[in-house]
DNA sequence: GCTTGACCTTGACGTAACGTCAACCTCTAG
DNA sequence: CTAGAGGTTGACGTTACGTCAAGGTCAAGC
């Protein structure tokens, strides 16, 4: 028996196409060619296209489906390291589809969710939590409440300025030991100088940033990869941190 | 302040290749152009590309984006909808997740899953809960048995008389009432003798399976879709069901 | 002034698995 | 003989960039 290609795509509830490239990439050929170049398929063929398409709905690829086809690999070795795959991308759906939630509620109760994305890696502050935790329960709330005062173009200067800051700071620690002390301290003060105007740092009598605050900060840079990152990975946030530590030493 | 498509890169944690692919479809355009070509990017295209990058990580996709940039969809819709085919994805996902698990457990039980998909659309027998609730018990079982018990060459003959069957059910059926009540007769014959073939199917004294059955499975044809398919879709397997009716009345 | 190296440009191909024309040939039934 | 269904190869489109390739630009050291 044999079928044309139209007919073994009904039989086998898929389109001329798909038989096509599945001829194309080898995987499954016509048993006959005819000489105006009409393919024909046979029962063997049929059987081996069933098998394609039950492994095409459970979500294998074309290679893996033709290792298995060819005995290279063993079906289940293939599945399960299919199942593993399967695993991990229900896992980050599950975690965008969480983002997306958090993020519609936060939209919904007037809250500005990008606003966390744009300081992500330059405040402290805004990691509310732990800054509470350590830093007293009223240093997030006023940090925040600041912020949510300022207008937009506030708000983008301040972010802009920590984003230029740190960039300054990569390139700095990109040079490494070749940049002068007293480039690196003048880093350290504009740092400083940032922390004065934001409302949620602990600061002493003075107004300056306190140096327990201080050398917090620095550590957490090279601690926290969501910081280390923008200050030139852990390397850089290193050297970041050194000087701000000698700079705290010296005027704080 | 301005910077180059690195600096900016660096700061917003992607690559200067997404920074010019965006620039080529318009969502994050320079806001300056030197004269050499080169791209310089200023404080509101950081703003805008960190929204940018913001909703590109809970998955929308940059058409998307660039309505909610511009305005024409409010965030808060897109993200629902967006919402939505999240959800519909991870059904998706979980209804993989639970049949390559079962496929590999029937794998590691000498079972044969294969044999399901073939037969899937030809013969009911497969159907263990629905034969079995209809037919007794042991419908199911016979026919499972006999089955297993086949040589490969058998089943492939097996199924693709079946095949066969069906495939010029099918064609009978588009010509419609055009075809001959003869032929259509005689594919009810083969039909009739293709099921005395089958283990599982009841059977009168005679041997010919029951009248009962056999208008089942004619009702089933048009009734389930996924019988319904192989036979010419719902058109076809009406065509097909009211010729073993006619069979059936006669000959059963 | 020259070299070196980092950074910039545009252009183009590759990705997964087909869907979808387009242009043209082949078979079959009336 | 002709219409229509069905076959062929070829090639582009899809998603969001990654990855060369060839060549211009800029800053720094000799």
């Amino acid at each position: 028996m044999e079928w044309s290609i139209q007919q073994i795509a009904r039989l086998a509830g898929t389109t001329s196409r798909t038989l096509r490239h599945y001829g194309d990439v080898g995987l499954v050929v016509p048993s006959r060619v005819g000489e105006n170049g009409y393919r024909y398929y046979d029962s063997a063929a049929l059987v081996r296209l069933q098998r394609v398409l039950l492994l095409r709905e459970l979500g294998l690829g074309i290679p893996a489906i033709a290792d298995i086809l060819t005995g290279q690999r063993d079906d289940t070795v293939a599945l399960r390291a299919h199942l593993e795959w399967l695993t991990n991308e229900k896992q980050r759906l599950d975690r965008q589809l969480a983002s997306v939630a958090r993020t519609i509620s936060d939209l919904e109760r007037g809250e500005k969710p990008m606003a966390d994305k744009m300081f992500d890696g330059f405040d402290h502050t805004i990691y509310k939590s732990e800054v509470e935790e350590r830093w007293g329960s009223d240093s997030y709330a006023t940090s925040d409440k600041c912020y949510t005062s300022m207008s937009q173009s506030e708000k983008d200067d301040f972010l802009l300025t920590a984003a230029e800051l740190a960039s300054d700071w990569a390139a700095a620690a990109e040079r490494g030991v070749a940049v002068d002390r007293a480039e690196a301290q003048a880093l350290a003060q504009r740092q400083c100088d940032w922390l004065v105007g934001i409302p949620g740092a602990p600061k002493s009598a003075d107004g300056r940033p306190t140096r327990q605050y201080f050398t917090w900060l620095a550590d957490s840079y090279v601690d926290d990869e969501r910081f280390a990152v923008n200050y030139g990975g852990v390397i850089g946030a290193t050297f970041v941190r050194d000087t701000m530590r000698v700079f705290a030493d010296a005027h704080l």
